[in-house]
DNA sequence: TACAAAATGCAAACAATTTGCAAAAGCAAA
DNA sequence: TTTGCTTTTGCAAATTGTTTGCATTTTGTA
């Protein structure tokens, strides 16, 4: 994983900063933004194509913004599987819950044997606001 | 609901399409193509404005597209509210099952109570396949 | 019928993303 | 360390989905 391609310092940096930020998704502007603000100026296309890379690789997920605005990315740990687990993304600062907990077993089976449906967690983002925004 | 506008050919075309195809979503350019197909050719700004319309009178669900395409649009019943379950989308045929039924209620439970994260279900897809298209 | 409000079509603008292509950089074997 | 092949990069242009501005037409109503 995440291997299989030359090691540029363009990409060391872009992979850095997603790992920085494993815990929320970032939009191919933020990422342009960070490497402008140290300093090192990448072409945006560049951009988009090592996170494509990066999401065949299974290294970054990519989900499909709100608004039919950008995507976001985000770091996944080698291993981790989302495929199993609902995504629940906060709209006021991006986070992303992966609900990996023993009743996501529950919904999977629930959903399958009630409605006959196979969830397809990847990619499946589920919105709303997490504790902190709602300043619960 | 579905009024505050004036009534045209146009437009009872539109509704009647989404209203028969009540249980999928259609993109705009399903719309455009169907029609095309009924010699009614209507300009494509026309659809995306009275589907605007529609989603704001609450007419109609509009979903962001898994791939970052095109998004979709999917008729409700007046009265349904969307807000309160999650929804389905088999991504074979299309067909949007909504979820509603009393294990929806202790999702949103548990999502609230262990996760502290309050779903905002209505245009949140969960993708997957349906039993038909499973062959299950 | 006459008038104001709303709907329509068209062209152009937009935003996010992708593609083609030539130049530059990385890697590995001789 | 030079050679040769592959990958990466930047740039400009193309694509795609959607929105906007504006002039014209249609609709509902007084």
């Amino acid at each position: 994983m995440a291997n299989g391609g030359y090691a540029t310092a363009n990409r060391k940096k872009i992979l850095d900063f997603l790992k920085e930020n494993h815990n929320r998704t970032l939009t191919v502007t933020d990422i342009d933004a960070h490497l402008k603000s140290c300093d090192s100026e990448v072409n945006i296309t560049t951009i988009y194509r090592y996170l494509d890379k990066l999401e065949k690789e299974g290294t970054v997920m990519k989900y499909v913004a709100e608004k039919g605005s950008q995507a976001t990315y985000q770091y996944v740990e080698q291993g981790h599987n989302c495929e199993d687990h609902l995504h629940l993304q906060c709209v006021k600062c991006g986070q992303v819950i992966h609900l990996e907990c023993h009743f996501m077993h529950e919904i999977l089976e629930h959903v399958e044997k009630e409605h006959g449906f196979v969830m397809q967690c990847k990619n499946s983002i589920v919105y709303g606001t997490c504790r902190e925004c709602a300043g619960r």
